[in-house]
DNA sequence: TGTACATCAGTGAACGCGCGTTCACTGATGTAC
DNA sequence: TGTACATCAGTGAACGCGCGTTCACTGATGTAC
């Protein structure tokens, strides 16, 4: 399977330098010398070679934070959720095609197949289990481990509060929710270009701002 | 100007049904029973056509958070609040394909020109009213009002602070920005599908989460 | 060891499609004298 | 009132391009006897 490889390391280089939307099998097909009928034997058709680089991306962003937060203590709570915010933002900044394509307007037309719901849920089980271990540690604010809520909230969050395995109320689960989306708002508007002309882009400007939104996330969840 | 008009509006009925992706001056035309070339007599360019749809997008949102917003006591600045979160996210429920447009992962090798500044920060501009409001009725969270902050977030924050008009502190300008990422970000989650195999899209259950979000945004920059 | 056959990666031409953009033009309408 | 001319919205053909996908094929490699 040397060419299926090659087919896909040659798609993600188009992708990172190109874009999603421009790349086809023919600009594929062409980097590789090949002609494009040829990749017909390997790739069924373009939404498919678009499902590969989808979970490729989702695992190579799962890799890449897994990665960080394996090197920090386990008792560090705190810097095992600061690490994994950075990595995600900095494989964002180094990859931001696919972060576009992972994260950004879906593409009409195309439905994600199963085979990338295990891959994307790589980084939200990270977070998770950074949760359960602050939770478990009793370092989560009291008021919210306390806190009653809407019960339509509370099935609607059931799933998510099963995938944890240990019991976490239902007020933890929305705000670490929150913080989960923050995390990818936060990396979307720096990437996809909205702090243009409002936010000054110096050297460490936007790291520094990003710095904040994480401990903020951490007051938020009330490990302190 | 009757028939650029009509070119809009053919444009906007396009996008709404099929998505960016797939628009094009020749569609534009064929839904106009024009030729391909008397369009070229109103737009200049397809990037110009993107262009107006922008400007388009953003001030139609902007003018439905405005008009929901301006429906609300002045005094009420947690329902003005709330009825601007909300309507946010009912225009681009309603407007999927413009969100991703304005939103979404941007277009390779398109710039947007200065005239999508103005229409573009409608939204924010509304929420730093909304929230220089609840600074002047000394409604914001004291311990945020009087917090000292990295020099560095202090001058990258600058441009915004300015734009309020009157003196808050860097800590509240970044819980702001903070929210307004956030709400952001929980809209293109929830449009961009990223919710999906997650939470439940039952009746009401993501209006709830999303009800909560915005508690929680009130409760992060301390009104109350 | 040598022949006959099967497998299979890759070719090349073609299909029908849509795109942005240009350009010389038609034909109706409006204006000047 | 009638003629000559200018303006200008819209046409139609063409340019060169890229795309996804199919299909009959070549030619090398491997296998069986």
């Amino acid at each position: 399977m040397e060419i299926t490889a090659e087919i896909l390391t040659a798609a993600r280089r188009h992708l990172a330098s190109e874009g999603a939307p421009s790349l086809s099998l023919r600009a594929i097909a062409r980097e590789l010398g090949m002609t494009s009928s040829a990749v017909y034997r390997y790739v069924a058709s373009r939404d498919d070679l678009l499902t590969w680089l989808i979970v490729d991306a989702y695992n190579s962003l799962g890799a890449a934070s897994e990665l960080a937060e394996r090197g920090v203590e386990r008792e560090d709570v705190i810097g095992r959720f600061r690490t994994t915010c950075r990595a995600v933002r900095q494989w964002a900044i180094s990859n931001p095609h696919e972060w576009a394509l992972i994260y950004g307007s879906p593409v009409p037309g195309y439905v994600a197949p199963a085979d990338t719901i295990v891959p994307a849920s790589r980084v939200p089980q990270l977070l998770g289990a950074i949760l359960v271990d602050a939770v478990r540690a009793g370092r989560v604010r009291e008021s919210l481990m306390g806190e009653r809520v809407d019960p339509t909230l509370d099935s609607s969050l059931a799933p998510l509060r099963e995938a944890l395995g240990i019991a976490v109320p239902t007020a933890v689960i929305h705000q670490a929710l929150m913080v989960w989306v923050g995390l990818f708002g936060a990396v979307s508007f720096e990437l996809f270009g909205q702090f243009q002309n409002v936010i000054g882009d110096g050297p460490g400007e936007r790291d520094a701002l990003f710095d904040r939104c994480v401990r903020r996330w951490l007051d938020e969840i009330g490990i302190a």
